[in-house]
DNA sequence: AATGAATGAGAATTCATTCAT
DNA sequence: AATGAATGAATTCTCATTCAT
């Protein structure tokens, strides 16, 4: 009742993180809105439309709450870093585990241009988030590569952490990430 | 006509590597085959019963051919990183690219404990062979850590490859390992 | 259209009565009901829960409406014993003939206990309804084992009713059971 | 290795006396034979084939068995019907309990009119036995009313026993008969 | 907006039967 | 006689979607 496309947004994040898209039914996350099935079509035309407002929210999500932090020019680069960091973690490790874009991403990459088009996007924009960052003590190259380090680092680390069902890998990588990160800043100053 | 288990299983892992678990069907699966749904059933008794043996025939195959590298003593370090590293890129990038083990790993992590747990030893395995070959110039703890970081790298990359199509992610990664293997015995040995 | 639990159960009855369970599928009930197979699963949630509440249904329905005779006191014994075996009758002799509890009952007596509970359940309230009658004229021990024993030959002569395709069966051994009361009746009253 | 017809159909009996005509499938009875369910088909064309069979072996050996003991001429009456009684009762509590003849003809009336023949024939045969047995006290007709009696009475007791799984009420079933008859001849002498 | 009944396509699975070896 | 691979039809069940109320 007064459930808008939002709320159903929000709870389909965590049925579709728990299962996957394929293995998420419809019902599945009619039943986690407290509603029936058949309702759901009042909001969304399809599942794959679902899907689709589902990543756009959480992109958008990511961008202004996560990714922002790397332009707010308050902060030193390493606070930063770090608050990046915390930040991302919260979203990761929220339920079960895992990072929804790579699920989701991985899952449908063959079926579905759709998602992959807006995962790409997340991606890339993480990506330059961690550049900005970088590139205040290095080249351009080198802090493009090291941002793609880091993005694989994360995502490994989350990959392992739902398999494992243990949150120390995730905490692990990203306190490698934030130490490199004030070691090199050493190096570089010397 | 006669096929036999493994010409099943082996054909199996192309499609389930492409669409995941839950969006194949056995249908999918005989198709590739050249065989009919129904006699599928004649080798395996249920999907989740082929699946189990496709993660354990590819967790075999890793351990027989790629991680058992590590230990081959006619060879250096470095030449037993290398090989490690080509070896495992050629199944990562077979086909549509994609770690198999993380891929079904994560997709089922909610559904399905007998995946999970060959996923896991998968694992395992795999930084098993990594610490084995960091703890020739790294002290246990550190060569530990390194192994978990190398995998971590790799699966991030495998996963960034698959979502964006470009194998590059993969080779940059194995690279950053190589090189960093290398500038950091040089580091030691001074 | 608009179909109900009721409805179908009433429909399933027939078809159930006429093959059996197993040789019974879902496609021959929603045939009977007017609607597809994939609908009945709107009602009920597998052929198994599908047939409990036919067993059920029928179970409430003989106690309401055949064995509650034997307790009605408006009416003389003798009465009641009529009026029962001519309500069970109607029922036994419906369609194509024979006693749903027991064909159900016997068919899937290894592979089903909850159906098993419920027949079993009819059967103990069937043996009250005669026990109560008998124990007018008769000691609770005596009573008991005529009671069984009509039971036994109304059921009997179902069988063979169904068998033969041929109600004489069963209208001879009512009668037999209505006239071994009055006699025995008169007997006891010398 | 080494089996013939005869063992095949006496394996079947006991598979088919369980689950019924519709549950048991050719592999149930290929296991409990100790073959492949291919192999049948060396010794029998289908299974509603080696069904037929089965139902004429049984009528054979019920007709050779047991209701031959009514033609014995050296027994009394009263010893041929508890001979006759007894060596029923061994075949209707064999195994899981129940009267093979009627299970089958009950579950399989609407779809099998080779299975129903036997089956009718077997009934004959069984209240000739009885009918034959009662001749020698009574007029034709009330002997064929007092067999038809006996074989429902005998049908209902072995279909409460398989339902409740206890023998007691077959016991009592044959114990109430042979009083009867005790009685009656008592009865009719006087 | 929500319900709940219905649809129809497709999923996994079973099984009687065939047949080359 | 037996095997084991394959068939193809049928079965139970699921699910995205539609729609009258």
């Amino acid at each position: 009742m007064a459930l808008n496309k939002e709320d159903i947004i929000k709870k389909s994040v965590i049925v579709f993180k728990n299962r996957g898209y394929n293995a998420t039914s419809i019902s599945d996350i009619a039943k986690e809105c407290g509603i029936l099935k058949g309702s759901l079509y009042h909001h969304f035309s399809s599942k794959h439309e679902l899907m689709k407002e589902v990543l756009s929210f959480l992109k958008t999500y990511f961008a202004e709450t996560v990714f922002s932090i790397a332009y707010n020019e308050n902060l030193t680069i390493e606070k930063r870093l770090e608050k990046l960091s915390r930040k991302s973690e919260e979203q990761f490790m929220e339920g079960i585990g895992g990072c929804f874009m790579s699920l989701i991403g991985n899952e449908c990459v063959t079926s579905n241009m759709e998602f992959n088009a807006i995962v790409k996007d997340f991606f890339a924009e993480w990506k330059n988030a961690f550049t900005h960052l970088y590139s205040n003590f290095y080249g351009q190259k080198q802090a493009n590569e090291m941002a793609e380090r880091a993005i694989m680092l994360i995502e490994g680390a989350v990959l392992l952490m739902r398999i494992h069902n243990n949150p120390d890998f995730l905490t692990n990588a990203q306190n490698w990430l934030i130490n490199d990160f004030k070691n090199n800043k050493i190096l570089i100053k010397n």
